[in-house]
DNA sequence: TACTATACGGAACGTGCGTTCCGCTTGTCA
DNA sequence: TGACAAGCGGAACGCACGTTCCGTATAGTA
């Protein structure tokens, strides 16, 4: 019902295919904040077309968070049927860090709206912290991490070292360096400033 | 030659205070994206009389911005004679985050700018890299934190833990938690990811 | 090939915000 | 107290950006 449709035009559906591609790669690079025209240029349309395909900016922009939040959703799951407790949540955050530094939009996205998503995204963010308490509760059970912190927290924690790390404009080496601190910190230890 | 003025009328100095009492109270709540107007009507002056005291937004921020910094100059300078080199570093680390936390600003200001800061707050924001680097540098040759962080990184690991934290929408306790585990990641420890 | 619904391009509009301008007010000083 | 420079308020300007509108182009169909 969204990229099948019946009475569409080729042209149409070649566009609209052209508009997500830029779309992702705009935001990727530059944020939310890019103006459409960015995205309408760089897909070779005109601005009118963009807007017939996405009425509004922030559903275009929720189209391309919503893959990206389905990988995410795809890696959690994997490393939960793959790996063992200790060390999927850990290789997942890893991943889930590189993913985030790579396209900004995500900042943007989970950064913006914070806890209440746009509805659309609402289930799928609803799902993907749902898995990643999955592998957090499993790491939890076999010692491996502390018990005083919840998926929700772990991932703005992730996300905020991250966002850290790219302002800072440090490289891949330190911003991988910055999730490990992280990384260390929840896992279970004599630390005691409650 | 900032706050005395030689021949300046009794009304504009007290002026340029409330200006600078409404930017502060608005600032932190609202961050820089807040309007200029709305710090003028609370200060109770037209905009005319802000632009006249501060010639760009830029320039009223940043003397914001100063402020805290300075304080945040002086907090690190009185934890580093006060305290023993383990836990002041981590003293000042969590103070740091309830003003970043407690000042919407400071995010914009270091996460917005990153690096490089504007010309006035750039020697300050090194004075300040320098001093926390040096609770750091104490800290480790006390053989109480990992050595491969910098000071800069370690402000930028603070900071990104605190937004993450008030993007989520979380409380003061949860907020010194996520602080709280960023500091076990940085002790010394078996931690072994290269 | 001719016809029409569909889709396109991009000029134009509305809004929000930083900044400027200028006529009026007021503190200061003789 | 009168004159004038210093200061003030807020309307107006310019710009950026989201969104709309409409005349034109074209894919699909008979």
């Amino acid at each position: 019902m969204t990229t099948e449709a019946r009475h569409m035009r080729a042209d149409a559906v070649m566009n609209r295919q052209r508009i997500l591609e830029a779309a992702e790669a705009v935001f990727s690079t530059e944020g939310v904040s890019v103006p459409i025209d960015a995205v309408a240029e760089r897909a070779g349309v005109g601005v009118g077309t963009v807007y017939r395909h996405f009425p509004t900016k922030e559903d275009l922009f929720e189209a391309i968070v919503m893959t990206r939040l389905e990988e995410l959703l795809d890696l959690a799951r994997t490393k939960a049927a793959a790996e063992s407790p200790g060390t999927a949540l850990i290789a997942f955050l890893q991943q889930f860090a590189s993913q985030a530094a790579a396209k900004h939009d995500l900042f943007d996205a989970m950064g913006a709206a914070g806890v209440d998503f746009k509805e659309r995204c609402a289930e799928t963010v609803h799902e993907l912290k749902e898995s990643v308490g999955l592998l957090l509760a499993r790491a939890q059970d076999a010692a491996a991490v502390r018990r005083d912190i919840s998926a929700e927290e772990l991932i703005g924690l992730v996300m905020g070292s991250c966002q850290a790390a790219t302002n800072a404009g440090l490289d891949e080496v330190a911003r991988q360096r910055m999730v490990a601190i992280v990384c260390d910190g929840i896992r279970t230890s004599a630390a005691g400033q409650s």
